[in-house]
DNA sequence: TACAAAGTTGTATTGAGTCTAAATACGGTG
DNA sequence: CACCGTATTTAGACTCAATACAACTTTGTA
C-alpha cells in the first residue's frame, strides 16, 4: 500500500504565507516556549508548508538538510510542544501521526486508498456552535478539536 | 501518566442493549463477513460494552477469559473488519487505537490527563449538514466520520 | 557574565500493530 | 452428509514509530 504517497511531494517549502523569523520568535515567546534554533526551524518549516500533512520522520529528513545534527527526539519533542501550544495541528491516523499548520476551522479528509490528506474549510459558525454545545454538555475544557472524514478521494473513486 | 484509567473498570459486560447471537450473525452476514466464533465473540462483547472505548490489548485480555486460545492477530483482524464494515467505531488516539460500539451521531471527548473517553450525543441535523457539505466540497466518498475534542474532563479540572 | 531552567543529542528500549506459514473452520454444492 | 475452495485462526517472529535516559548545550534573565 502506497500509504504516504501524495504527501511527500514538493518538500521545497516556499509557500507565500510562511511566517517570518520574527513572527515565529514572538509567537513562541507568547506561549512560554524558548526560541531554540531547532524549534524555530520546525515551526518555520511547518508554517510554510501549505496544506500537506507530514509524518515526524518526513519532517526530520527534510529539516536535516539545513540542520544536519537535528535529532529525532528533538523533532518529536518540538512537534508535541507546538501542538500542545496550538501552533500546529497534530492528526492521529491509523498509520501514525501527521503534522500540519493550523488554518481556519476545517475538516480533514483522509483517503484510505492513497493515504492523501486534504483540508476543507467550513463555515465557522456551524462548527463552533456544534463544538461549543458538545463541550458544554460534556462539561469539558476543550483545547483541541478535530474533525476527520475517512473514505475515498475523488481520484481513487474515478480511477478504480 | 495513568493513561488508561477509567476505561478498564467493569469488564463484566452485561449492558441491557447487547445484541443477541442471532442479531450478530445476521448483521455479519449482511456485510459478507463469516460468522466465526471469534468474530461473533468480539462483536458481541463490544456491542454490550456501554460507552467505554477499549484498546485491542484490553479486549484481547477480556475475551481470552471465555476463549483462551484467541490470538492477538485475530483480535486485530476482526476489529479492522468490523470497523471497516461500520459495525464498531475505531478511534485513533495518541496512545493507540481504541474501539467501541457505534451509537447515534456523537462527539468524542478525550481527556488528556486521565485518558478517559466519553461520548456526547449531538443533534443529527447539524452534524449531517456539516459533514455532507465537507464531503461535497472535497469531492469525497465518505465511509467514516469522526469528531474528537481533546482537553480536560470535568473531574480533572476540579481535582487539580 | 553567571546561573537555573529549558532544550538537545544519540543511543537503547518499548510496545502497538503487522506478517508469515501452517492448521483449521466456514459455507455452499452435489 | 461428504467434499472442496476460500476465509479465518493461530503462535511466534518481526517492524518501526515513538519514548526514556543521562550527559551535554543553549536560552532567558538578573
Amino acid at each position: 500500500m502506497p500509504a504516504t504517497s501524495g504527501q511527500t511531494t514538493d518538500m521545497t517549502n516556499h509557500a507565500s504565507d510562511a511566517l517570518t523569523p520574527t513572527e515565529i520568535v514572538t509567537r513562541l515567546g507568547e506561549r512560554g516556549l524558548a526560541a531554540s534554533a531547532q524549534r524555530v526551524a520546525v515551526y518555520g518549516f511547518i508554517s510554510g508548508m501549505g496544506e500537506q500533512h507530514l509524518t515526524a520522520e518526513e519532517l526530520h529528513r527534510a529539516l536535516r538538510e539545513s540542520l544536519p545534527t537535528l535529532s529525532r527526539a528533538t523533532v518529536y519533542n518540538n512537534l508535541a510542544a507546538l501542538a500542545d501550544a496550538g501552533l500546529i495541528e497534530k492528526l492521529d491516523l491509523p498509520e501514525g501521526a501527521r503534522f500540519g499548520r493550523v488554518p481556519e476551522p476545517h475538516v480533514n479528509l483522509v483517503c484510505r486508498e492513497c493515504g492523501d490528506v486534504t483540508d476543507v474549510l467550513v463555515g465557522d459558525e456551524a462548527v463552533q456552535r456544534l463544538l461549543a454545545r458538545a463541550a458544554r454538555v460534556g462539561q469539558f475544557d476543550v483545547s483541541v478539536a478535530s474533525i476527520t472524514l475517512s473514505g475515498r478521494c475523488r481520484d481513487c473513486v474515478t480511477h478504480n
